[in-house]
DNA sequence: ATATTGTACAACATATATGTTGTATTTGTC
DNA sequence: GACAAATACAACATATATGTTGTACAATAT
């Protein structure tokens, strides 16, 4: 099969133009798909597994798991806890232009 | 009555090291207050009630006095609502030393 | 004083996150 | 392939966030 060259963005704009309900859920979770993402950077960036991880914040292997999989949007005790034990601090920065 | 001059740090200080279970308490809750006292910050600065802001999340004004007083946890999809209603990221942040 | 607005509180139902246990699947290494 | 580690999945119980309705309380303005 030859390659063939797509843009995602574009791909993924056109499918959200064409179903206004689909879009709006997209953009409800969007924020919170990037925190997710960025938590999951930061576990591997510090060599932990989610064992380790679940160890240290005192949660499950299974929760983590759930978390990192977008499955769960954790509370943010839950979240805390886990920036805890990484280090890091929660930021407000104003949104930038898309 | 005299004015008397506290160092109010320095006396949570001495009362939590003198509890060590509360200490813990206090550690374990320390992140997630300063997030939701940001948040009111955030709200207030734009010149919502508590009202409006649900109104714009699609929550209750309820739900928002509770997030605000602490009494219940937000999850990341609610806090995200808002915050995607304020204008705001998340980012995460090295933690500086205290 | 009355009215209005903003916020807090209370009780209960529902939705969902987490706890728990067990296991399956993936991934990497030998 | 065999093995181990890491991760994902599944089912169920429990804890907690949110939905909902009603109301109380506080602050402000008229």
């Amino acid at each position: 099969m030859p390659f063939v060259e797509i843009d995602v963005n574009q791909t993924i704009n056109d499918i959200l133009d064409s179903d206004a309900e689909l879009k709006q859920m997209w953009n409800e979770s969007r924020t919170e798909y990037a925190v997710l993402g960025e938590l999951v950077k930061l576990r591997k960036a510090q060599g932990l597994s989610q064992v380790e991880l679940a160890e240290k914040t005192g949660n499950k292997q299974q929760v983590i798991s759930r978390i990192e999989n977008k499955e769960n949007s954790p509370t943010l005790k839950t979240l805390c806890g886990i920036l805890d034990v990484l280090n890091y601090d929660i930021q407000f920065v104003p949104r930038v232009q898309v």
